[in-house]
DNA sequence: GTCTATAATTGGATAGAC
DNA sequence: GTCTATCCAATTATAGAC
């Protein structure tokens, strides 16, 4: 299966292309059997660019639904409204496209977290955090679901970047965390597990979107409904991990305790 | 896996029709001619039954990596020990052992909300709900994972089984939820979104192995990280969603309000 | 029930004209 | 840069002997 980078039995020269996409480590320069590939030195004029991305974007909508394997690059090149020896012009071979769409995935997915610094207040960078990343998931509810089928397979074309980008990033957040922690502005809790808590619940509701609309009968498109999924997970969260003296106060409650 | 004899039995016909809505792909004409299925009236020899399971447990491990498009039955029959034309004199087509697998899943899957009543402590029921959940997260994550991978992809194959078997479920449940907040035994939640929120924290820890394992370093394989895992979702939910008279220390709120 | 072919088709990738 | 026409590998599924 095409799984693993150079398990399989395609010819050499294919083979080499595709291992070069796939290990990622090094400069993804392709000797000249394509033009697909010469980005940096040469700027490239403005069309290919556009049309790169048209089909970059008509690919995460496949993949996302699909996977690598459930999508084919005939489909793709539909989508995109390209031939598909065309698209293979722009892109050296489907794998390559795949990769291509993760990587300004992973760009996007983790934008939010970047904001996090110990100076803020923790319950409003914490709600703010969980708004930004529902927007995420109800404007963008394909690059939530392919991240996901990604990382379901154990993210075989996306492990370095993980363990990389993704893993430094969320260790100095967590750190961030753990200082908010400290100073006694949170309650106890391993930062990790609110930064899991946190992911899980914003990118359920475009990754279970299907069993969102059958259950809840709506989706985050729905305006009312995503108001009071922001609400929820908010409170969900930050009632469970402020401290009190954070709570505002709840006139109603107040009386009956 | 749960042997269930009334579990996953679709008349001959079912085989017949396997144009499915993924990735418009036209429908294979099929021959029903395979034996694959005569279940129900007459008992199975035992062999068979072991043989079947063997083949299904297989085919979860590899669908829930690699989808439906990404595994061969190749594959699936070669971790299954068999060979393909002895795995296809047992299941008809591919699709029909997805979906065999699939049917297995969803009671699994659900089987441990059935136990919430109105009766129970809601504390009590939830923090039990969630070790619970974690413990198949961690025992069959597999399971977890086709789940997944199956919602994502808006669950073709069993969309039927959604829109009865789990909505019905869910709004049953979401009316104990319901009840224990009119009772005052519950903070105001929508119940939906506790359920949504219980299903993303819990199953993330499956779903998204690969992740925690970059993050943390380690995966509820690991009995600490399991019950540290345990803690800190309960702490989440519970202390998010109990009246104030569980949660410790009002008095400092109180005088800064 | 199990096996060895093999039919039948999909789909990724290339060649070469323009 | 784009297209048409292929090539060829991978796979699903079937036929039919044992």
């Amino acid at each position: 299966m095409a799984r693993s980078p150079a398990a399989n039995k395609a010819p050499a020269d294919a083979r080499r292309r595709k291992a070069t996409a796939v290990a990622g480590r090094k400069p993804a320069s392709v000797a000249g059997t394509s033009p697909a590939r010469r980005s940096g030195a040469t700027r490239r004029p403005r069309q290919s660019e556009d049309k790169r991305s048209v089909i970059l974007s008509a690919a995460l909508g496949l993949f996302s639904r699909y996977g690598l394997h459930g999508t084919s690059v005939d489909q793709v090149a539909a989508r995109a409204d390209v031939s598909k020896s065309n698209l293979l012009y722009y892109f050296a071979n489907k794998e390559e496209l795949y990769v291509s769409v993760l990587r300004e995935l992973l760009h996007v997915w983790l934008e939010p977290l970047r904001g996090f610094s110990a100076e803020q207040d923790p319950r409003e960078a914490i709600a703010g955090y969980i708004r930004r990343k529902l927007v995420i998931s109800r404007d963008q509810p394909d690059a939530s679901r392919l991240f996901c089928l990604e990382m379901i397979q154990g993210a075989p074309l996306l492990r370095d970047e993980l363990d990389r980008e993704l893993s430094t990033l969320v260790a100095r957040k967590s750190e961030v965390i753990a200082e908010w922690v400290r100073s006694g502005r949170l309650r106890p809790v391993a930062p990790h597990h609110l930064v899991f808590g946190l992911w899980a619940l914003t990118q359920h509701y475009a990754d279970f979107a299907v069993q969102v609309q059958a259950i809840a009968g709506r989706t985050l498109q729905d305006a009312a409904f995503f108001e009071e999924t922001v609400d929820n997970v908010q409170r969900l969260v930050l009632d469970g991990i402020c401290v009190p003296a954070t709570v505002p106060a709840r006139a109603d409650q107040d009386r009956t305790a």
